[in-house]
DNA sequence: TACTGATCATAG
DNA sequence: CTATGATCAGTA
């Protein structure tokens, strides 16, 4: 699937995929689904990259790079919630003194996101889970004050040395949360007096009440 | 049951 | 290890 040239195409191409299953997409595409996603967790959202024409790999740009725009799946119940937080970007957490919200990671990676909802409850066999309708969002004035204010909080921690004491409760909206192979990998921080500190690596999260209000808004109250 | 901390696969 | 894609699962 070559990459989509203008919005409207990537859009129509969503309109393709919203009714089919999981499991007709990964015939589609010739993909083989896990029976479950203990070891895949991201096989969802790389066939939707695949089906949708972003670029694959590990590359630290957005999905569609002509575009300017990020693909995000975003698992809901029957109920149109969101059964997890979303991930967003690693942290950075050395050399972080001049970090400024409008040039982070964080701001540009969400200043355009394309969601595209699977109704995907555990229950639900992987290949039965539905592709929903995808959306364009842009945070609001509101949105964006919010991510702001729980960004350079945690920022600052970091900058000051109290990346230990952050708990993935801090922020409002946006959360700082472990992101790493498992809970012994280490990389470098910044300690209580400044000097450099081996901790576990961190990553933004947007927290469900917050992606629950962007799907509220954009489908309007169901049930 | 919701939330926080832990974990899995892959590419470079 | 870092960055991509995320969900799992124990406990409050």
């Amino acid at each position: 699937m070559t990459a989509p040239a203008t919005v409207t195409e990537l859009i129509s191409r969503c309109q393709l995929l919203a009714g089919l299953t999981l499991g007709e997409v990964a015939a589609q595409l010739g993909v083989t689904l896990p029976a479950n996603l203990l070891r895949d967790k991201g096989i969802v959202g790389q066939m939707l990259e695949l089906a949708l024409g972003a670029s694959s790999g590990s590359k630290a740009e957005p999905d569609f790079p002509q575009l300017g725009i990020e693909l995000k799946t975003l698992p809901v119940d029957a109920r149109g919630k969101p059964l997890e937080s979303t991930y967003v970007c690693t942290a950075p957490l050395t050399d972080v003194g001049l970090q400024q919200w409008h040039s982070s990671w964080v701001c540009r990676k969400l200043s355009h996101v394309l969601w595209v909802p699977i109704w995907a409850e555990r229950s639900v066999p992987l290949a039965e889970r539905v592709i929903g309708t995808a959306f364009l969002w842009q945070p609001d004035a509101e949105q964006q004050a919010l991510l702001q204010q729980d960004w350079e909080e945690l920022m600052e921690l970091i900058v000051l040395g109290g990346i230990d004491e952050i708990k993935g409760a801090h922020g409002k909206v946006l959360q700082l949360r472990p992101k790493a192979a498992n809970s012994k990998a280490l990389t470098e921080a910044v300690g209580r007096d400044g000097e450099p500190i081996q901790t576990l690596p961190r990553g933004f999260y947007l927290k469900a009440a917050f992606t629950a209000a962007i799907l509220q808004r954009q489908f309007g109250n169901l049930v």
